[in-house]
This record gives structure tokens, C-alpha cells and sequence, in this order.
DNA sequence: CGATCGTTTGACGGTGCTCAATCACCGTGG
DNA sequence: CCACGGTGATTGAGCACCGTCAAACGATCG
């Protein structure tokens, strides 16, 4: 618990050399943040007029706490987080990563309290609006709610491929399918789909993945050992993009693409190879 | 295959005896969905003007196919759900059950075809959205757009859950949640949360839980022979919800309340007992 | 350079997956 | 009414993947 944080209130002083709102949190209009989100600038000029607050995170700071009041939906503007839930006896479940342009905080409006806490990976920014303004300003400014309503949307989604993750596969085939999800991501965002800096760390990965944090490494040590990816540390290279994401499509019994054209490091087919367990019968 | 289901388009002939819309589906006004969804009266009067499309659907009939273009988005009146992910093994993964009041088919908003599919698990009615009409309409009609983004927050909310369930416990403890959840859900709607119905099938939770089909079978065994439950088919009597939701609650190693204050039918700390393997190490 | 944390690897034991047989439950047809 | 196939649920046996415990290794920071 070594947060280096500086609280969870909205309303708090936070060290910043942006212009400053009436809450004392640094603010940029409202236009920054439908832009952020790839609204087409239509009424873009006339939303210039609405403040919008902007916080600033270091790494490892949480933005908001699970049981938290809920005081505000965010923006991801640079940088990443976890959401997390903490059970009772202290294990974190991470339920997903989130990058530039997700929401985060979405889920509390149904019950004004958060149900999950974000923290932040790295040095992160977002923008913030508060859970009372959300219905007034989307009424005012369709554009807003518009862009509300396609992240959370997204978000939709992304909550649900934590279970195409966990969906009962052996653990190699896990870590396989969350490389090719991280990989389509960096794609997404216009980045090299092979090149994957990790911002979490093993033991992120191995909540998400619903495994022990020992198996994580291990089964980075196969993949790497399949010549799937190249790993150091948080550094992972994907060599063979096309040939990881059809291990990661594998279910049982032997795969029923050996997919072994031209050159295999080490056959990936032999005893404890891939799809040894595999998938749960349909 | 033997679904019963009148194909998947939005524009179809539907047997009905409510009042038909141009589009040839029954039609209700938006004041019932919005109703429906427990909005307090403000502006109901004002929106019988809107049309809304209703649908009716037999068991096993599906709503919307994966891939299928999103047309429209569903809240459903009667019965219920369960969207569903199908890999291209054929194997389906459960994503969640829904219910009244739930909506369906948002996370194709943004992206204009449908992530999940949706199957219904009894004769079911959901009114429908165009896709299309929800932006305009919910600038029309502030209502349902406060309504739409509750109903959406929930419905990550409960995505969520099955992060819980599938976060590596063991099986029993699994389904002990997935019953602890269901249980909830019932108080929440005023029904007796000891006297559940289950409408799915035991595959339908094994792979909801991301066990095998048959360690369902043998958890409800378990559960039954600590004397948590009573199961009879696809009725179960929760005969003392607090030790059931303690036990939901164990985690690894011997459980750290015996809990047991009187009646314990059989000892449920025993070899085999509650969370030999149960949870992993944070 | 030493302390702390995160990561890797090893050995062992157990849970749950696979396979497969049996049973219970229905709707059909003889 | 009872035989009959079909679907879904239960139970059993065997084996191996992975969770636990533990120690060695490496990285990062003060």
C-alpha cells in the first residue's frame, strides 16, 4: 500500500499549472474531450464554453475507490489503468485495462457508489465529469451524448472478452488470447501490433487471466520457448503474429492446424504441448 | 438446431394480436417501456406519441445472431436471456442471464454489429429501439436517456460479475456465487430469494462458470450434501442462505469461520471439504 | 551497493477435465 | 399402456495441468 496518491475526493487541490475551475481542479473545455473521444468536429466551436475538469495522476494512484461515492465518470486522456474489485480477505480482481479515449467510472451511476476502483499504471491524465452534470450536459450538447453512449458501449465489450479469456482453456492459451487482445489494441491505435510494452504486472495478468501468478510466467516461458514471442521482462515481441493468434484460437485435444509451414523453432506439437486440456466440451 | 425462431430480422411478420407498426411488428408506446423501467411519471404522458416495437419470442428462439447488423437495441419485458459468445469450435460461451428490465444489445452500438448473441431461455417479450432512432430519441426524450444510461450501467455492472464467479475458486465455491447471485436477484425483484427456478441449462452454467459440464453436476452434489441446498432438477431450495453465502465467500486453505453455530446436516469441513484449492495467492 | 520488490523456476499434491456408462425425463408412435 | 429413441443430468475412473509452497534470481531505487 504504498500509494503515492494524493486522495480520492474530487474536489481537491491537485498540483497543476492548467488554468484552474471553481473546484480548484485544473480545467479544459469541453471540446478537448469530445475530441479526445474522435467526435467529428461539428458544434466543436460552441462547446469551447464549457469547462471540463482534468486530473493528473502518478503511477499508482487510484482515481477512485471501490465503495467510493460516486462522484464522477473519466476519460482517459493519456497514460492507462486497472480496474479492480478487492474482496474481503485482500485478493485484487482485475476486470480490464484501459487505454486513451475509454471510460472509466461508468458503472456507478446506477448506484452512486463505484463497484470497482481504478488505478492508474503510469503517469496518467483524464478528464472528468461529474455524475450530476452527465444528463443536463448531454441534453445540452448532443455530440456528448453521443460519444457517452458509443465508450460505454466499448466498454460493454471489453468487460465481456475478459471472459473469452478466462472461458475454461489451459493457461498457455489464456496468456495467448490476452497478447492477441493487447496486440488488435496497439493496432487500433495505429501502433506496431508486434511491439508490446506490458504496463502491468504479472500479477495483473494473472488475476485477468484468472490464473496463479507462477502459472503467468510459466506459460511466457513456453510461448517464448514455442518461438510465438520473444520476452524480457515487460518487453514482449510477437514473432509469428498470424501463428500465436491460431494457438490462441485452440480449444482441445491436438490442434487441428499443426500450422507448420516453414520455420518452427520448436515444434509446438509435442507432450505438454499446445491444447493439451484446452477447452471445456461444448 | 432446433430453434423454433422466426428468423432474426428486426422487419418481420410477427404473430401478434397487440397493434401493428409500419414495420409490420406489434407496437406499444414508450411510455410502457419506460415504465417498465421504473421511471418516475414525470413526462410519461407526453411520450404515448412514440411507437416502440415489441417482440415476442418462444424458448430457445434467438434474438439477435453474433455478426448479425445491429438494428436495434432490446429491454426485456418478460422471461429472460442469456447472451452468449460462439467460438468457432461451436462452443458457446455464457456471458450473463438477463431479465426484466434488462437491456440487450447495447454493446453493438458501437460498432454496428452485434459482439454477443442473445437466446431466449422461456417465451420472453422485449420492446425494441432502432439503433438509429436512440440518438434522437434520446434528445427528445430526456427520460429514456436517463433511462438508457442506467440500464446500461447496470448492465456492466453485471458483466462484471463474471469475473467474480471465474476468478479461480474452486468449483463448489463457483457455484455457490453463481446461487448467492441468482438468490439476490430474486429479493431484488421481491421474489423469495430461497425458491430459485433455474431457466438455463447445466451447460449453459458450466460454461457461465468456466467449469466442465459435469463438475457442475458434481458441485450441486456437494453443495446439496453439505446441506446448503436442495436440488431437484432445475429447482433449488437455498435451505440456509448465510452459510451458503459464507462458503461462496471461502477462499483457500481451511475456511477461516467454521461457522458452524448449530444445525450442520453434514460437516462441511471435511477431506474434500470446502476450499482445498479455492482461491489464488494474490 | 544493499534492500526491497517483482519475476522465474522447481517439486509435489490435488482438483477438475476427458471419456464413458448409467439413469431420469419426455414426447412419439405402435 | 408400454416400448422406444433422444436429450439432459448424474456418477465413476484415470491422468495431468495447475495451485501451493519455496527458493533463487534479477531489477529498480534510494
Amino acid at each position: 500500500m504504498t500509494e503515492s496518491n494524493q486522495a480520492t475526493g474530487f474536489n481537491r487541490s491537485v498540483k497543476e499549472d492548467a488554468p484552474r475551475g471553481p473546484e480548484g481542479l485544473a480545467s479544459s473545455s469541453l471540446s478537448d474531450l469530445l475530441r479526445l473521444m474522435g467526435a467529428d468536429g461539428a458544434d466543436l466551436a460552441q462547446t469551447d464554453a464549457y469547462p471540463v475538469a482534468m486530473r493528473r495522476l502518478r503511477a499508482g494512484a487510484t482515481l477512485f475507490h471501490e465503495g467510493g461515492e460516486a462522484e464522477a465518470i473519466y476519460f482517459v486522456s493519456v497514460g492507462s489503468f486497472k480496474s479492480i474489485r478487492t474482496a474481503e480477505d485482500g485478493y485484487e480482481q482485475v476486470l480490464g485495462f484501459l487505454r486513451r479515449g475509454e471510460v472509466l467510472g461508468f458503472d456507478a451511476v446506477c448506484m452512486g457508489q463505484h463497484p470497482t476502483a481504478a488505478v492508474a499504471l503510469e503517469d496518467s491524465r483524464v478528464y472528468g465529469v461529474r455524475v450530476q452534470d452527465i444528463f443536463t450536459l448531454a441534453q445540452r450538447v448532443p455530440t456528448l451524448d453521443r460519444v457517452l453512449h458509443l465508450a460505454v458501449s466499448r466498454q460493454l465489450t471489453s468487460r465481456g472478452e475478459i471472459a473469452d479469456v478466462m472461458a475454461a482453456v489451459a493457461a498457455d492459451v489464456r496468456l495467448a488470447r490476452f497478447l492477441v487482445q493487447l496486440s488488435e489494441r496497439m493496432q487500433a491505435c495505429g501502433q506496431s501490433p508486434r511491439r508490446l510494452y506490458l504496463r502491468m504486472s504479472r500479477s495483473d495478468i494473472a488475476s485477468y487471466l484468472g490464473v496463479a501468478h507462477a502459472t503467468v510466467s510459466r506459460s511466457f516461458s513456453a510461448l517464448a520457448a514455442w518461438g510465438y514471442v520473444q520476452v524480457s521482462n515487460r518487453d514482449v515481441e510477437i514473432l509469428d503474429l498470424e501463428r500465436l493468434r491460431g494457438f490462441s484460437r485452440s480449444t482441445r485435444g491436438l490442434m487441428d492446424e499443426p500450422a507448420r509451414h516453414a520455420a518452427a523453432p520448436r515444434q509446438p506439437v509435442a507432450r505438454n504441448g499446445p491444447g493439451s486440456v484446452g477447452r471445456i466440451t461444448a
